[in-house]
DNA sequence: CGAATGCTTGCATACCTATGCAAGCCGAGT
DNA sequence: ACTCGGCTTGCATAGGTATGCAAGCATTCG
């Protein structure tokens, strides 16, 4: 195992000092030309990379976001943390990420642990997080960003879609469907995203003088919303519509009517999801569904961190994203309407 | 923006010297009962924690775990990722996630980067290193472990499942169900896993006496593998099962044969995946699949983990693990076999 | 009672790099 | 020709922690 392979090595090598060498490594020092080729010869040919640790002890920059993510079973998520992971490498930075795992009773432990390591700033993705890790974050001047999750009143940044504006649109286009016995699975009581979009859905249902037919839990889990659905397709007066709060559970949702019921979508009921995952467009689920645009849901997460970065003073914002109802085969078609 | 609270601060609150902090934080240092009480109510107060920066830079170890993954569309992987992240956060380790993307040309600089943040260790998935890259973290005295991919005689450590074997229980299964002309589409043709699936799917029809009726390369992609189907049943001679070399490519092969071509699975022609990803249970789809045991592959991936950190002159090994065939319902089941 | 043993603790240093400061050099301006 | 300014470079130090070494102390054994 050979030694590592410091600046001061290479600065022997090509007959400088160590500075000159963090000099030529460093963005916007001022360097020679002479210099700078010399010095990159020798870290050539002893195969010199600057200590990124050292680095980061020192400029007090690890170049390193934190990611913690409950869970990845949701396709939605594996498929933001690829994104993003790719959009900060592009900037020079890194993800570092940790799991809490369904139940998420660590994440105070977990976030520790991330602040252990002197992160730059954190990325929250399905995670909800307590006024006391809020306050040790700003504490230590780290950024936290909220994806997918908001926390009204607690001054964090945040990026979701318009999640109040996309239950309104699944509303509005199950009510032109003509449908008449409208029912709803939430995702999880403590998530934003749900909240909102049960209120976005149940506001349009009410202005359009058509309450709510009923409403059942979902957690954002498959077969928690898989019992949902046979508890509403159970009533005396069962649905002719289900919007459910994420598309991972619509397509349990789907699943469950046509195979363990015998039903068929979106003749004996029509079904709306929310997310547009990969799979929603495939035949086989062909699931109509409002898109979260993950492109610029991560493309604004990004740009929101790098300008907390820059100006930590700055106010954090909470951007929602606005995007369009994909419709395909799941539910009903309005009247003259083609796809 | 408060300043960071280091050992000194806390070493004067307590009215010790900093080493004496230090030791208290350090597993296995010789500090007494009332030493320790102090320094921790004094830690506590200041909310101090250790650096893991500085930690990491002088004891040689950052436990950081290196984890490189190409892409994570395929539901094998954010499901694996899940895991280790889990298995190693319990040891103490975390991990710092790279993505090279599609097309994977930059591997070397991803891992380059890697190597700067004096990662302990390194995992990459669906991901084939070049030998210059194995060089340097053998030179850097890094471990590396190959996750689901193997590079013969480059002696890296490599978790497996028994892949050849897997592919002979496909085959075997297809032979019983009595098919008559037995294709095969591949994965990426660069990758151990799909050339040991062949070969072992291979050697089985051989040996049977009835050779491949048809190869098509399917680069481990639902659009390629979709192409190759269509191509598959174009012939005159269209193939009357097809052995798909994984779940992701399968569920794109059975959408392409029921939705465009209008055969049904498995009368018209029986369907064999590769990993039992969650989806392939969903009764959409009940795919006939080869489990990969995702979890007994990462608990394996991180014991050789841990045992190369703990012994770097240990030799890495090879682990194959198996996995058993699961019968579900899209390929025709052998005469008098039940599920 | 003296010496030897074992446990604690502080001192000093090392890990590797970035950066303020001052010195050196060269060119330009008057 | 002299001075001034700008660009380079080296020196020295800081950043936060772990650890070898020696000193201090208590304990135990003969």
């Amino acid at each position: 195992m050979a030694k590592k392979v410091t600046s001061l090595d290479v600065a022997r090598l090509a007959g400088v000092s160590q500075s000159a060498v963090s000099r030529v490594f460093t963005q916007g020092a001022s360097v020679s030309p002479d210099m700078s080729k010399r010095v990159r010869a020798a870290a050539e040919t002893l195969g010199y990379r600057p200590n990124a640790l050292a680095r980061g002890l020192i400029t007090g920059r690890t170049k390193i976001i934190g990611l913690v993510v409950a869970y990845l079973d949701n396709p939605f998520y594996p498929d933001a943390l690829e994104k993003l992971s790719t959009a900060l490498q592009a900037e020079g930075y890194h993800l570092l990420v940790f799991t809490t795992g369904k139940h998420g009773v660590d994440t105070d432990r977990v976030i520790s642990e991330l602040l252990d390591y002197q992160v730059d700033g954190i990325i929250t993705a399905s995670i909800t997080l307590s006024g006391e890790l809020t306050r040790r974050c700003a504490a230590a001047g780290i950024p936290v960003i909220l994806f997918n999750r908001g926390i009204p009143g607690s001054g964090l940044a945040a990026v979701t879609s318009d999640n109040r504006a996309g239950g309104r649109k699944a509303a509005e286009f199950l009510l032109a469907g003509g449908h008449a016995r409208i029912a709803h699975i939430t995702g999880f009581a403590g998530a934003s995203t749900s909240r909102d979009r049960r209120a976005g859905f149940e506001a349009a249902l009410d202005a359009a003088g058509q309450g709510l037919h009923a409403v059942e839990d979902g957690r954002y889990d498959r077969a928690t919303a898989a019992e949902a659905t046979r508890r509403l397709m159970d009533r005396p007066d069962p649905p002719d519509a289900i919007f459910v709060a994420n598309d991972h559970m619509a397509l349990a949702v789907m699943d469950v009517l046509r195979f363990d019921l015998g039903l068929k979508v979106p003749e004996d009921v029509s079904i709306l999801g929310y997310d547009d995952v990969p799979m929603a467009a495939w035949p086989a689920y062909d699931l109509t569904t409002v898109r979260q645009p993950t492109r610029r849901m991560v493309q604004a997460t990004v740009e929101e961190l790098m300008a907390l970065l820059e100006t930590p003073t700055r106010t954090a914002r909470s951007i929602e994203i606005d995007g369009p109802l994909v419709v395909r085969g799941s539910a009903r078609l309005p009247e003259g309407q083609d796809r």
